[in-house]
DNA sequence: AATGCGGGGGA
DNA sequence: TCCCCAGCATT
């Protein structure tokens, strides 16, 4: 099993060689001159999800106002938010004062000392939980970050979508089997976000200086700018459906929706569609088959706006009712035909549609 | 499993 | 602009 050796030798050899390059690469911050907890935690809520030269100001100020975790415990929480004004995710800072708070007032002042035990602070999640045991405690748990997912990503050629849930224990458990062969796992769970955050960077990572080139599956297949792989959010693509409800006497004209597009073979009113939102008929251009049946007869009510979300669209709809008079005998546009109410009532409609007909006519 | 939560910096 | 950053809590 050649592959098999080849992937365990890279595996061996990993940490060590990030611990190493770390003692020759890491920069000098603040909260890498302690292991008191009280002061790791603070550091790692401060970098959750923020740059360290962002962070690093707000440490600075936070232990000078509060140099131990007693004289953050009895501070206002309204001072505390101040301080931490500017710094974002403010829940951060109010589960900060709830933790410090049980910390000294439950715990006697004893910083939980364990994964398992930090995990259930305020705040606190798998990755802070890690983070704290190892630096502070020297506990072997490794921190799974940004920075790994995208180190571990490229050097082990992972190709699974970051944001789901098997992929994280996949990299998890790689990263736990990782940190096993480190010498100190404090230092290697520094090393691998530092090596993360300045050498193998999102873009332009520096591989021509990198320790693991030779074994790093994204260098040699050149693959560095495709990993990680992580699934783009699909912004929610927003649609304006504007809807023309002719009615004559108790009929309405529908039409069945056609074509590769949402709510295909579903029946609905005649719809325009606009790149902007409009809440007026004058508002925007009707074919000229439309125009001419609109002008023959009235609008009936006020505009009805209706919102429908889908997964990764939201129509936003305004049905515009028209009352045509009998004597209109015009053939109808856009495969639109006259339904009775009875007949309305058993097409299958868009929920959209349902829901105006459901409002507008009870 | 999906969302909401902030603000800043770099390409 | 878009992406990403030492993520967490809630639903």
């Amino acid at each position: 099993m050649d592959w098999q050796s080849d992937a365990n030798d890279i595996e061996a050899g990993f940490a060590p060689t990030l611990e190493a390059w770390y003692e020759r690469h890491k920069r000098d911050l603040p909260w890498r001159h302690t292991r008191d907890p009280y002061r790791i935690w603070l550091s790692e809520v401060i970098l959750q999800q923020t740059r360290v030269a962002q962070g690093k100001p707000y440490y600075e100020r936070f232990i000078d106002a509060y140099p131990t975790i007693a004289d953050m415990a009895r501070a206002d929480e309204r001072e505390l938010l101040r301080l931490w004004q500017g710094l974002g995710y403010y829940s951060r800072a109010r589960n900060l004062h709830q933790t410090a708070r049980y910390v000294t007032d439950e715990l006697a002042g004893k910083f939980p000392d364990s994964f398992q035990k930090l995990l259930k602070m305020k705040g606190i999640g798998v990755y802070t939980a890690a983070a704290v045991a190892s630096f502070a405690f020297g506990e072997r748990v490794a921190v799974v970050d940004g920075n790994v997912y995208r180190v571990l990503a490229r050097v082990f050629g992972i190709a699974d979508d970051i944001t789901t849930t098997t992929a994280k224990k996949t990299f998890a458990a790689l990263a736990q089997r990782l940190i096993q062969q480190a010498n100190d796992p404090a230092i290697y769970n520094q090393a691998i976000m530092e090596f993360g955050a300045i050498q193998c960077t999102p873009v332009l990572p520096d591989c021509l200086l990198c320790p693991l080139q030779q074994q790093c599956i994204a260098y040699q297949t050149g693959r560095q700018q495709k990993l990680p792989v992580k699934a783009k959010k699909s912004p929610v693509r927003e649609r304006y459906f504007q809807y023309i409800v002719f009615r004559n006497g108790n009929r309405i004209a529908m039409r069945e929706r056609l074509g590769r597009d949402i709510w295909q073979n579903l029946y609905e009113f005649c719809c325009l569609e606009t790149d902007e939102p409009k809440a007026r008929l004058s508002e925007f251009d009707l074919p000229d088959m439309v125009a001419g049946l609109v002008q023959q007869g009235v609008l009936s009510a006020e505009p009805v706006e209706g919102v429908q979300l889908l997964s990764h669209q939201r129509i936003r709809a305004v049905f515009y009712e028209i009352v045509l008079p009998d004597t209109v005998t015009d053939t109808l546009p856009m495969g639109l035909q006259w339904y009775s109410a009875a007949a309305v009532h058993d097409l299958p409609k868009p929920v959209l549609i349902t829901n105006y007909l459901a409002k507008r006519f009870g």
